[in-house]
DNA sequence: TCTGAAGTGTAGCCATGGCTACATTTCAGC
DNA sequence: GCTGAAATGTAGCCATGGCTACACTTCAGA
């Protein structure tokens, strides 16, 4: 293409602006998708400690479905990245900046799926797909679930 | 936990097949990830070819943000799993397994931004939402979706 | 107190998807 | 036709996130 500009001048030129904006949407999607993981760690470690007191890489792995090893893994990426103390054999917990990150996912995972319920969506198709669909949404796309919820409660 | 079990006997044994269904979700939305990235290049190539007629490496990997040899990279996977045709340095085509796929993915693509766009989510941030969001979508929410969008039209 | 099963951790493999640096090919314009 | 700039392709690096196989700790119960 670039060397196509010189034979397809005028348009090409208007494009570029253009192919800008959809570079940044799919690089805003990458970074999404790398913090993904840890998100869903982060939460299942949360509720895991509110429910049983404690958590394990086992019961992480099997939550998860990965191998114990996986699990392991990326519990020490955890803990290299400041979300997680712990010392080896002890089970996981998560500090203050792992709370805080588990609280915010938790209630994004609430509101993803609870919109999806109120489009009709069946139950675990709503659950699954919303496991998914929480890392890829923004602030702005949060606030209209929730005020699409709230709308819909009023009636 | 395994080890817990004769502690807490009654709660876990009920617990385990929801463990099970958590660890299908997950499994499900990794399975989904890892489909992502070449739906999204045989979507861009399809546009590329209808819009100028031609989808050349350089001009995929503009369009996504990436560095010209990560994109030929995964072109060469698209080729390896059937979706793509192409002599080097010729420029890329698609199988007509990739146009079928193309056809679908582009489809869903446009259903997202329109149910976002439809709850009042500023343009941009419903590009880049649905860009990810899309790759998760099962047909139930995508039907959901249609139908939401459906009932809006009609008011 | 001992011990073996369960849990935990480590090592090392693979595929993916980024990158930079360099080599090769193409083709527009002279 | 030549030629050099742009496009294309290759090589090799890195981090991530899967896995299996094996080693080491822990602790419930004998
Ligand atoms: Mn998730
Ligand atoms: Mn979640
Ligand atoms: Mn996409
Ligand atoms: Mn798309």
């Amino acid at each position: 293409m670039a060397r196509a500009v010189k034979r397809k001048t005028g348009a090409a030129a208007v494009r570029l602006p253009a192919e800008l904006t959809q570079a940044r949407r799919f690089s805003k999607t990458r970074s999404a998708q790398s913090s993904a993981l840890l998100e869903d760690y982060v939460e299942l470690i949360a509720d895991l400690l509110t429910t049983g007191g404690e958590a394990r890489p086992t019961d992480v792995a099997r939550r998860l479905g990965v191998s114990h090893a996986t699990a392991i893994k990326t519990i020490a990426r955890l803990k290299r990245e400041g979300l997680a103390p712990g010392r080896p054999y002890r089970g996981v917990f998560l500090t203050q900046e792992g709370q805080k990150l588990a609280a915010r996912v938790r209630t994004r995972h609430r509101l993803v799926v609870d919109m999806l319920l109120a489009l009709g969506i069946p139950a675990e198709a709503a659950e699954a797909d919303a496991e998914g669909i929480e890392h890829h949404a923004s602030e702005a796309t949060l606030k209209a679930f929730a005020q699409f919820l709230q709308s819909r409660e009023q009636n």
